[in-house]
DNA sequence: TCATTAGTTCGACCGTCATCGTACTACGAA
DNA sequence: TTCGTAGTACGATGACGGTCGAACTAATGA
């Protein structure tokens, strides 16, 4: 079973503004307050949220273009985790900083 | 001379959508650089940008509004200046972060 | 091979937003 | 009072983005 990493930016490629413009609509940040829950990943559809699996796949998708998750195959599965390490080693701080706003 | 405080939310009412949203486009985060770079307040004006004067304006009303900044009046003019305290306390390490990035 | 399941892609729709010019307000100086 | 300066408010416009349904792809299992 070769699982395989969709394309993402490399860490020198993550941009702040694509981060913060990622992180600012409400679904994504459902998303990562999820991820952030599961270290290990978690499978894309078992996040409950208030949209179609269309509008899913491309919230995903923009968190991922923008370097804040990274997602690879599993099957027929996609498992997405948060890229914890790049962002903290690029914006200290600012992670933990959003998870720790009360929702 | 009375200064007088542009109306914005307390501390408590700030939610970090807003905050992210606001931060999340290139012109208002050049603003939020050059006001922290200025602990005691930047006139609007003096930041350069490449927009209009009435755009200008709509981004700080942005800022404001979110909780990022805070604007006083000081004559005809407009002293704003990074709500760091308030942030700090909501969102520990996310203002540090965001400005830690090499732009 | 066929059906099922998980997810993406595409096109369309529509609301939001960044931008501008213009008109307006407020303050200070002459 | 009149003028100039700093900035806001408003309306229009065009672009961007979130949403959906439908069609498509890929892997699994019968």
């Amino acid at each position: 079973m070769a699982t395989k990493v969709l394309p993402q930016p490399e860490r020198g490629e993550i941009r702040v503004e694509a981060v913060l413009q990622a992180l600012g609509e409400p679904v994504r940040l459902t998303i990562v307050r999820a991820l952030a829950d599961h270290p290990a990943g978690v499978c894309c559809g078992e996040i409950e949220l208030p949209v179609t699996a269309s509008t899913r796949a491309h919230h995903l998708k923009i968190l991922r273009e923008a370097g804040v998750i990274s997602t690879h195959t599993d099957g027929t599965r996609r498992v997405s985790l948060l890229r914890r390490d790049d962002l903290e080693n690029l914006y200290p701080g600012l992670l933990t900083g959003v998870l720790s706003a009360k929702q």
